[in-house]
This record gives structure tokens, sequence and C-alpha cells, in this order.
DNA sequence: CTAATTTCTCAAGTTCACTTTAGATCAAGA
DNA sequence: TCTTGATCTAAAGTGAACTTGAGAAATTAG
């Protein structure tokens, strides 16, 4: 199996390489991730590059990242070809800070919960274990699953 | 302010204490997570553990914990009145796991960021920062937010 | 060439975690 | 008492991230 006779890759392809669904990759597109070409009969086709972008869609999800963030990242990168070391550094940078901030909360979360268990006062509230202060809070409508932190 | 005249919190009360909005905490009471009385008039009446379930929700979200998640271990804690040691304990074992899982994961990530940064090749798919066989890409259809790690 | 497979578009459905709206009723302060 | 303000219910809307379905056109295997 050739990478699919003249041009790139198929949408089909794409979707084996990556493991993603042919329609989270058609969806993809809509928000501005993906810009594939178009054969003569109109169907797309996608460069070696677009794994890539792929893929780190995929990482940046499982950060935490939403699409829109993520398309907000893919707009710096070139449209059809790999990124640059400094395109990715910029990015990566980025990344580390907010995974750091994450695993921080946790880690308090963490802490904070053995302390509870030890002292036996199970006063949430008074225990200190829920910050209020936190950066959640904040948001409209929509789930608001694990933006927080 | 006393706690209000007669019985136990308004809703408007617990919304206070607990910095929730009013129809996120009904809302939850459709889900199974508050069984608050009535009073004369049909409205809802909480007692002061209701503030330690609401916080307890708001931490294991800030975990990953979905709402149904949450509500299991919710039926395992005394409806009306604090959890004991025991209670608390069993379920703080299974957070610490996740929390633990969850660290892991994003630690994980990091490290391997950092590889690919440091040898320069950015090419994720062969990277190894990104692992396919992570327990993601199995689900129907809704969000994937973070459900992963 | 034909049949089977893939892809196309567009609209609508799904899940989660809520919010918003509407109209009615209840409670509390002046 | 009257008039705000809080609460009530039920239904519909929201946003994120996709999936599913329908019908048509393109591609590929035999």
């Amino acid at each position: 199996m050739p990478p699919s006779p003249s041009g790139g890759l198929t949408i089909g392809d794409l979707a084996d390489r990556t493991g993603l669904a042919v329609s989270a990759i058609r969806f993809y597109e809509t928000h501005g991730i993906l810009h594939p070409l178009r054969n003569a009969g109109g169907h797309r086709r996608y460069g070696r590059a677009d794994i890539r972008r792929l893929s780190f869609v995929m990482i940046a999800q499982s950060m935490g990242f939403g699409l829109s963030d993520i398309a907000g990242y893919m707009v710096d990168l070139p449209a059809h070809r790999a990124p640059s070391k400094a395109d990715w550094t910029r990015i990566s940078d980025d990344f580390r800070k907010k995974i750091d901030a994450r695993i921080a909360h946790l880690q308090n979360l963490r802490d904070r919960l053995d302390g509870c268990i030890g002292c036996g006062c199970l006063s949430l509230e008074t225990c200190a274990l829920h910050n209020p202060a936190d950066e959640a809070a904040k948001g409209g409508a929509g789930p608001r699953a694990l933006r927080t932190g």
C-alpha cells in the first residue's frame, strides 16, 4: 500500500495513521485545525505534516487544552510544512507551564487530602482542602470539566 | 443573619456558603447528590452536612470526576449526617489513586516533551510523546475532555 | 465495466454540566 | 398590608467535541 496513488493521504489513510475517526478529522477541519487540498473529484488530500498536526492535537487535548486553544497554537504553525524548532519551542514552553501548574494543583490537592485524613477533622470547608479562591467559578454555560487547574 | 429562622438553610444560603449557583444546586439534586427536605411552602431546606457534600463535589470535580461518579461516591455517604472517618478514608483512598495516576500521566507527558525538544526531532509520532495505547479513544458521543489520565 | 468501498455534504443527535427563561408562588421587611 | 425578593417547576438553550444518518458522487478492486 503506497501512500495513496498521486498526491497525499486520503482522509481514511490519515484516520488509520492517527487512530482518529474520519468524522473527527472532518470536524477538526471546520475548526481551522487542518486545511487539506482537494483532488479533482473534490476529495480531501492530506500531507505528511498533517499526521504531526493531529498528534499535536491529541497531546494537547490530553493536557487539557480545548480545541479553540489548540487552533490558536495551530495558527502559529506553518500550514503545510513541519514546524520549525523555534515554532515548537515556543509552543512547548507554553505547554510546560500549563502542565506544571496542573501537576502542582493536583499535588496540592493530594497533600491536603492526606492532611485531612490524618487529622480526622473531615471538615472540608475549614480543612483548606477546598480553596474557593481558585480560578474556578468563572464561566458561562457549558461543562466546567477540568478547565480548573 | 441567623442560619435562617426555623429548620435549615435555604437554597440561597447554601449557594452563598458554597459559591455555587442556585441553579447548579438544584441540578445536583436531580442527579441524586442532595436530598433536601421541604418546608410547608414547598421550599427546599438543607442541613449543615450539605455544605460538606457540595465541597466534596467541587473537590472531586476539580480532580476530574464526573457527576455520575461523584453521585456514586455519595451513595456510600450517609444521607444527612457528616461522613464517618471510615467512610471518608475509603473514598479518599480511591481519590488518591486517581490523583496519583493523573499526576504520573502529566509528568510523563512533560518529561517526554522535554526529550522531544532536546533531540529536536519534532516528530511527535516517532518521538513516543504520544502513546496511542492510552486509555483514550474509547467512548461514544459527548465530550472527551480529560477523562484521559 | 461493474460492484463494493470511500468520500462527499449537511443536518441533526448525543453527553455533560449547567444556565436561562417564564410564569407562578412563597417569604420577609417597611 | 403591601411590595420586593427569593423560590418553585418545567422546558429549552449553551458549548464542547464529536457521532450518526441520508443521499449522492468519486474511487478502487475484481
